[in-house]
RNA sequence: GCGGGCGUGGUGAAACUGGUAAACACAGCGGACUUAAAAUCCGUUGCCGAGAGGCUUGCGGGUUCGAGUCCCGCCGCCCGCACCA
């Protein structure tokens, strides 16, 4: 799911580049290296991140979830922004008070293990397990508030035996059906191949010529619910809209109606069409059928021309440059049907390219008029273009079509028993109603969605646990036989499907008769492995897929991150999911994920050597005019642009060796810092070389200070010590609305700010101390608690050196208060403005009546006003007053 | 084609329900410290103008005392879906 395709991991960093940090000979004080895993050792120590399945403390729960990563082999920058949102959340709202669960596991299925069995003859377990321990590592060196004891993987048995649970329940309740389909077949490969594997008609990785091919698949039945996605859609309130509007229209709804036209002559024979303009049905020229439509099939059989019609549209395939060419192209069959309203009228029947046999019957009604597609096609073989819609304004005796179809709303004209009526409205509404009365077609809602086919022909996913009987057909396996286990001593040299050559595997006794049957050799695919996995983290040992308790307590997630790319497949498989999980008894929620964000990508400069061939940026020495050349041959390198880091751009930095460079802390806290996380953000060297200085700095402010947080309040404050404060308390507030509001960016500038105010503080506080040292110390600890959600491991390192006996970790800490009172402001500086141009500003208290207000700014704006004669005040306490004057 | 989003300094960006545009950071410039550099610290930095002052949120209108924010029309960029009947 977090795979590697998008934000790849940049290969290990070169040793020069790692000899020394880029910034500074004088050794940092703060030694990130010793302390990052010992904050970490102390929150595992305290198990600050662990919960209950079922706890009982009676604390609110939250959910946070990131999606989980494809154990690829290293972490990318991808997962590291990823992961880091969903720590500051976590963080947060644990600080907030709220029991937070926060797991993590692994998407273990998939080809890539398969392809390193063939490409290095390492088998998928064994490359699947040492990534995971690579990876985990990784994810443990960023010190996040996971627990731990919730990982899984998919490809353990221990979680894949109980979705084949799952899938027997789903059977079970009509949710999941065999159904013959087309497929796209490689029969190099011997495996189907997904439309975006088919490359100008080959194999994307065999190039061999792709064959269309039946075979039966299996299916979840998504359209059962196709309804309820779509109008759950509304309910969804924290997600964001274009999610929303994307699952709407991948799902697809249409209101119409079906349409069965007589064929002409003595056949009894119909063609049902779909259309959601029956009002316009006056207006046919002409009937289209879709090339795999089975009236096409027989009209083949006939007919050679039509035959060659067939396969040249077959050939040509509706890769997306054909569909751009849009050449509409059609053959006449020379059939004929009636019209269902005007008798004595008949229509010719033609095949055409741009009907789709997958959506509606596969056959429509030609209506040039009101359809620019039709236009195009009428006019193209000179079929006739009757007008019915009357737009307003035009009238009706001269009104007509000319290269441009009228697709908007109007009055029917020419429509017998239609004239008049609003269209398509009220005409739509009349047409259905006398379809339905005549018999000859209905009122229907349509969806765009197609059943979900699971069938893979890979190994490395969820066997399906089904058992194929020449006697009893198709057999379940029975639950106490789960789970189906993949074998492991397979080959992956030889050609075809790897579980289907097995020697022993599939071979069985049918459960039901006993006499020797075989296993389904097809596995799930990988899609369905994501699609439950967030409930299976509730209970992750339970004997049975989720523990009812457990489920129904933490579920919904309340807050998932991730990437914008799962915005359709993904997340509307897990609804779907979800909701066949409730039918069949295993939860009460209906919506997985009450609140989603999808985060933007990490980009980085591309650069490009003398010899034209993809360069790392660590190969790169850059110069501050912008030049730059590659580091040990000193030859020019072009910088290109700044893109989604790619493995293929090689414009990828490896999150391992800057972790070790700069520490956890300084990646998490650049990662957050410059953008909004919904936004692409581009990593740069000189960025996480600023967040690392900042560490340092708000290092260096505690080791200079003179005492510790806390103990009596003082007496009084200095003028200095009451502006600190000031700063801290409107900080906290700060930091809090924008980490609520998923500001971070907002958040880490609140945090530079409170810095620069105790260094403010430090220079301003020479001639008065009272309470300094005091609100310095409130500053400091407020610092690190503010900034713990980004950068946890120096926010512990700062507060127990404030509090060096301290009972508690800052993890185990409320979030602080902010003291409304305390960051009041002493006066506040109120613009002026004459004709609503800025031409002053007054000091004043907060609250100061406004005829003071009045008064003070009017001697502000004495000169600009100049004896004009004022006609307005507008006063907005605190805030402005703007004077409007005459003339 | 349909749907959605976004245009603010040299750069990333900020701006609560319309109320001092540019917070914070990066880069730059000047200075201190240093044999020198790095690091650190101080100052400065939207544009035009010597200055007073004027101008400024893609462009053009509008509403309003007041518009980055609301409305209308353009221009540009990005994303999703796409022969969906």
């Amino acid at each position: 799911m977090n795979d590697a395709a998008d934000q790849p991991s940049g290969h290990a960093i070169h040793p020069a580049a790692e000899a020394e940090p880029a910034v500074g000979a004088e050794p940092p004080r703060y030694d990130f290296g010793a302390a990052e895993p010992r904050w970490q050792a102390a929150w595992e120590a305290h198990g600050c991140f662990r919960v209950e399945d079922q706890p009982q403390d009676g604390r609110p729960k939250y959910y946070v979830l990131e999606m989980f990563p494809y154990p690829s082999g290293k972490i990318h920058m991808g997962h590291v922004r990823n992961y880091t949102l969903g720590d500051v959340v976590a963080r947060y709202k644990r600080a907030r008070g709220f029991a937070v669960l926060h797991p993590m596991g692994w998407d273990a299925f998939g080809l890539p293990a398969e392809n390193a069995a063939r490409e290095r003859g390492v088998h998928p377990a064994k490359w699947t397990w040492e990534n995971i321990a690579n990876m985990r590592a990784e994810l443990q060196r960023m010190g996040l508030s996971l627990d731990w004891r919730r990982e899984f993987a998919t490809c353990d048995p221990a979680y894949y035996g109980h979705q084949q649970k799952l899938f027997l329940d789903f059977l079970k309740a009509g949710l999941v059906e065999r159904q013959e389909s087309w497929v796209n077949w490689d029969p190099v490969d011997g495996t189907v191949l997904a439309n975006e594997q088919v490359i100008d008609g080959r194999g994307w990785r065999s190039g061999a010529p792709v064959e269309k091919k039946k075979l039966a698949q299996w299916f979840f039945r998504i359209t059962k619910f196709a309804p309820e996605l779509l109008a759950a859609l509304d309910g969804l309130e924290r997600w964001p809209e274009r999610v929303r509007l994307m699952q709407a229209n991948w799902i697809g709804r249409s209101e119409g109606a079906r349409v069965r036209f007589a064929l002409a002559g003595d056949s009894a024979e119909t063609v049902e069409v779909y259309t959601t303009r029956p009002d316009t049905l006056f207006g046919m020229s002409f009937l289209a059928i879709a090339p795999e439509h089975p009236l096409a099939a027989a009209a083949a059989a006939r007919d050679p021309a039509a035959a060659a019609f067939i396969a040249e549209c077959r050939r040509l395939g509706t890769s997306e440059a054909v569909i751009e060419a849009a050449e509409k192209r059609g053959y006449d069959t020379g059939l004929r049907v009636a019209h269902p309203f005007i008798a004595g009228a008949s229509f010719p029947v033609w095949i055409a390219n741009f009907v789709l046999m997958e959506y509606g019957t596969g056959a429509i009604f030609g209506c040039p008029a009101h359809d620019q597609r039709d236009l195009d096609f009428a006019r193209k073989y000179g079929l006739a273009v009757p007008a019915v819609v009357l737009p307003a304004g035009e009238d009706a005796a001269t009104f007509s079509v000319a290269d441009k179809a009228f697709d908007g709303t109007g009055i029917i004209i020419n429509s017998d028993f239609l004239d008049g009526l609003q269209a398509p409205g009220e005409a739509k509404a009349a047409a259905i109603a006398a379809l339905e009365a005549r018999g000859i077609g209905q009122g229907v809602v349509n969806w765009r969605l197609r059943d979900w086919g699971v069938s893979r022909q890979r190994y490395w996913g969820t066997p399906i646990p089904i058992i194929h009987c020449a006697a009893c057909g198709v057999v379940p396996v029975p639950e106490d036989q789960l789970p189906v286990v993949l074998p492991e001593d397979v080959r992956f040299d030889v050609p075809g499907k790897v579980l289907d050559h097995h020697p022993t595997w599939k071979h069985v006794a049918c459960p039901r008769c006993g006499q020797p049957a075989e296993r389904e050799t097809d596995t799930l695919d990988t899609f369905v492995d994501s699609s439950w996995y967030f409930a299976r983290f509730c209970s992750p040992l339970a004997g049975e897929p989720v523990v009812r308790g457990a489920v129904d307590h933490w579920m919904p997630v309340d807050q998932y991150i991730g990437g914008i790319e799962h915005a359709i497949l993904h997340l509307l498989y897990s609804r779907f999911f979800t909701r066949a999980m409730k039918l069949t008894g295993h939860m009460s929620v209906e919506e997985p994920f009450a609140g989603l964000f999808t985060q933007g990508m990490v980009t980085h400069e591309s650069y490009k050597g003398a010899d034209g061939a993809w360069l790392y940026p660590d190969e790169v020495e850059k110069h501050l005019d912008g030049t730059a050349v590659h580091r040990q041959a000193g030859t020019p390198v072009t910088v290109g642009r700044v893109e989604a880091m790619s493995k293929s751009k090689r414009n990828t930095v490896d999150p391992g060796a800057i972790i070790a460079r700069f520490g956890a802390d300084t990646a998490r806290w650049f990662i957050l810092s410059d953008n909004p996380p919904d936004r692409d953000m581009e990593w740069t060297e000189a960025g996480v070389v600023g967040a690392y200085r900042f560490t340092q700095r708000l290092f260096r402010l505690i080791d200079g200070h003179d005492g510790q947080a806390g103990g009596a309040v003082p007496d009084g404050f200095s003028t200095a010590a009451k502006a600190l404060r000031r700063v801290t308390h409107r900080s906290i507030i700060a930091v809090t609305e924008a980490l609520e509001s998923f500001a971070f960016n907002v958040a880490v500038a609140r945090i530079y700010q409170l810095a620069n105010a105790i260094a403010d503080a430090d220079r301003a506080g020479d001639s008065e101390q009272a309470g300094l040292s005091w609100a310095r110390g409130e500053a400091l600890e407020t610092a690190a608690r503010l900034a713990s959600p980004m950068m946890p491991h120096l926010a512990e390192e700062m507060y127990a050196r404030l509090h060096p006996d301290a009972a508690h970790l800052v993890a185990e800490l409320p979030w602080p208060e902010g003291d409304a009172a305390l960051a009041a402001a002493e006066t506040v500086t109120i613009a002026v403005q004459v004709m609503g141009k800025l031409r002053g500003t007054i000091s004043m208290p907060p609250g100061a009546a406004a005829a003071e207000v009045l008064a003070a700014a009017e001697a502000c704006v004495a000169q600009a006003l100049d004896g004009k004669r004022v006609v307005k005040r507008v006063h907005v306490p605190d805030r402005i007053v703007n004077f409007v004057v005459a003339g």
